[in-house]
DNA sequence: CTGACCCCTGTAATCGATACCACGTGACCG
DNA sequence: CGGTCACGTGGTATCGATTACAGGGGTCAG
């Protein structure tokens, strides 16, 4: 590999010269700069970005934790993080946490050992025990999607309590009364949240804990549709649960939403396609992504932004039985 | 941030028994083991990942270059590279070049910058040009899911032929002759292959060439769908434009299969959940992500792993019209 | 009792960059 | 015409680790 040290010799100068050149520093003369800049050309020099992260102690690098890359709605928010930070110089490296906290804390520790600039984390559990090891370093963190009981740092979340109440609005309409709820872990905070939002609408409410993903869903659908007293309806407090529940009602050959309603947080593409198109509470993904990258490029600039929470909505499209809904 | 002079020095020893004891080289004797191990723990030290790199000039870690992160085809391929290199005590850079040829070089500079011990691309379009570069700086590089012309390197890939022959069969069989072909982009060699593959099965085809993204196809649905003889069937080539043109189709109020037949490259799991289930050639993309890990991890190793060709196969669900299909 | 050898440890060079400090030269001013 | 100042440049320490080499102390054999 050519090294600054080679491209000094070619052009004549010394390192500290070229350093200067390549970056912008002081102000060589306009002909070392273009000797220096030839020699670079001709040596196809590329600088070590080790050496000079660990000689000036910043990476231009975001570390982001995801809960489950391949939920959907994590992989975009992904994009749009790593969309929000190239547009401001930085690199990011995505890390799959696959829903389990050991593997979460590993990460956060391996980011932190590559001197990441700042973190972003969708936590997977409530445990805060690895903030810990992020404040003692005083690396920026910003919290996405979920957050952590007593987390110092800033949150960029949905709020979905406005449009689960509409939900359960629109289910009484429809006539459910007693409803089957197939929620996230308990030990999160979009698990509970949703949960509590949503059992204030007042609707009578048989509660199964899943785990965010497909299989859970399927799980908990069977569940909930093979009790006495079947619920007239089910909510999938997340997309890849409703996936999970939507196989099993189909195995079951329950018709959606003659013999049971259905809906589910989190949109996706393809829920409009299904017969009948799946109600959903619409979260605002790509901006919820923005908003985290925005936040940590703030923090890392040394200033204080605040918690930012975007409204989720609801969007009515039949799978709940509904007369006609909006939207 | 405590560093290893810190250790050394608590511990009362040198630097260099420090990183001997965190490294298990040599054999320092088991009570400074202890010591060393006891100041490492009571400061909470973690070796500086960079300075360490710089040293050794190895990063245990892989670059991944995807053409499009929110295409799950993809993010999958993510997943299973991620969790073959965590197995492998690798860790790995998701960078997004959003099918853009540009983004792509612009990562592959950053990521060999970075010092990479190993690049996985799939590469953006058949541009070569950014291949010299990797080949300078000497880094192992293994070719994911699509293939450039003149490539020295490893390639994992799907082989659809026997798929899309099977496909056309079964179109055939259906009473479809004239077919309308959502084409991925002719510069790319899965766009070129799998109408070159199905192009064999003898159907009269009308190719409308997409960006393997859900905009493009709604757009070459509508146009296919305008067309004045339309086609009876389409097929679209990638799960995102199959999904665009379900969209347009159902804009249109085109029934499947009753209007129009429909199939697509890449099972996606609420293909099974649409009325009627959608016809499918089925990739192996788990093993696609793992085999392709796994050939980069050799080829840094050493050794000169083969190409790899992993089958693809249909699987036939209703929506072409079948008569009614197997599986 | 002494020499050879081995094992463990410390000293210092090194990876490739940046940045502080000092120096030489030319310009400008008194 | 001499002194000051500013500007461009080079030398060198440094970031935090690894590692080659050298040295000290103990063991064992002659």
């Amino acid at each position: 590999m050519t090294t600054i040290k080679d491209v000094a010799q070619h052009a004549g100068v010394s390192t500290a010269t070229v350093s200067r050149v390549l970056n912008g520093h002081a102000a060589p003369t306009e002909e070392t700069r273009t000797r220096v800049l030839a020699a670079v050309e001709e040596l196809g020099y590329r600088p070590n970005a080790l050496a000079r992260s660990l000689r000036t102690t910043s990476t231009t690098t975001l570390g982001l934790v995801i809960s489950d890359l391949v939920n959907p709605f994590f992989a975009e928010i992904a994009r749009a993080v790593e969309e929000e930070a190239r547009a401001h110089g930085y690199c990011v490296i995505v890390a799959n946490a696959d829903e389990s906290a050991d593997q979460q804390a590993t990460y956060v520790r391996t980011l932190l050992d590559r001197r990441v600039d700042g973190l972003l984390v969708c936590p997977a559990t409530d445990d805060p025990s690895w903030i810990a090891e992020v404040e003692a370093r005083d690396v920026p963190l910003v919290l996405l999607d979920r957050t952590v009981p007593g987390a110092g740092c800033p949150v960029v979340r949905a709020d979905g309590a406005q449009a689960l109440a509409d939900l359960a609005d629109a289910l009484r309409t429809a006539g459910h009364r007693r409803v089957g709820v197939i929620a996230g872990p308990a030990d999160t905070s979009t698990g509970r949240e949703r949960l509590e939002q949503f059992a204030r609408g007042g609707l009578e409410l048989v509660v199964v804990h899943g785990d965010f993903r497909r299989e859970s869903g399927s799980r908990a659908a069977a569940e909930l549709a093979g009790l006495p007293d079947r619920p007239t309806a089910l909510v999938a407090m997340d997309n890849l649960m409703g996936l999970g529940a939507l196989e099993e009602l189909r195995r079951r050959g329950l018709k959606v939403p003659a013999d049971v309603g259905l809906a589910v947080y989190d949109d996706q593409p393809w829920f409009p396609l299904l017969d009948p198109p799946i109600t959903v509470v619409a979260q605002p993904t790509v901006e919820m992504g923005r908003a985290a990258a925005r936040s940590l490029l703030a923090l890392i600039a040394g200033e204080q932004p605040a918690d930012v929470q975007l409204s989720a909505r609801l969007v009515l499209r039949g799978s709940c039985g509904e007369a006609t809904g909006a939207a």
